[in-house]
DNA sequence: CAAAAGATACGATTGCCTTCGTAAATAAAT
DNA sequence: ATTTATTTACGAAGGCAATCGTATCTTTTG
């Protein structure tokens, strides 16, 4: 019963390449692997492993018409920033949204950011 | 310099057990381990050895005078929800806390919670 | 064509998380 | 006092995450 989207829950790792992707768009293991080593050391093979999983969890979805398999994200960036949230709510908050909101407002130090958040609210339908 | 509090992070069942120690204050092993059991089967010794190995990582304090050590938290909700949120905003949400919160916003359904956080908004300072 | 480069697949390894069984020590009960 | 119950400590097993080396296949290049 739409469980699936529940479920998904990259590790850090495979979060990593992901939020890679959401920026680059469709890429190879090549181009992966070396947007990742801008900020961090990491083998090639280490990269492609984890690809690899990934396509058998179905976190990526990838093109094997050419050689060099093009992966993709199987979910959004907003889905999966979703799942991560809810499952942060429910296991450190209770359960509740509204906490959650303000603990992080209070860490917020930005006060542009409490400005943006502030906008948001009056946005909001009703 | 001061990593200590950034590098509370507790593996999923040892959060289970800190939200009962938050719940019900210092607790012996048995006690712990009897409410666990209310919501999930859980054996003895594994509840233990969970508790020690925290005990190692310093996420928890015990004291050792009586026979039953007696467990207390070594960090309190609030820092350790601070500390869960800072890792997924960096991981999930390009250190964006306003991202993060309007994303939290949008899954929340509950009209009283959206109210809740209007409310924590208009107390704030400035 | 042969050699070099590039790509995928496939373990193997290491380390951490979680679980639990067993042994040893201490307290309680009969 | 001796048996029973309770507690801690320890280790082992299974599973998953992350890393990388090696083998194999394909493509490119000289």
């Amino acid at each position: 019963m739409a469980r699936d989207k529940t479920s998904i829950k990259p590790t850090e790792a495979e979060l990593t390449l992901l939020n890679i992707l959401w920026q680059m768009g469709p890429a190879t293991v090549r181009q992966i692997h070396d947007e990742v080593n801008t900020t961090q050391k990491s083998g090639y093979t280490t990269v492609l492993k984890i690809l690899q999983i990934m396509h058998e969890k179905c976190l990526v979805v990838r093109d094997e018409s050419n050689r060099a398999h093009v992966y993709s994200p199987a979910n959004s960036e907003i889905q999966t920033q979703s799942s991560l949230l809810k499952d942060l709510i429910v296991k450190a908050f209770g359960g509740s949204t509204s906490k959650l909101v303000m603990r992080a407002i209070d860490e917020s130090t930005s006060k542009q950011e409490i400005d943006d958040i502030r906008e948001l609210l009056d946005r909001l339908p009703e």
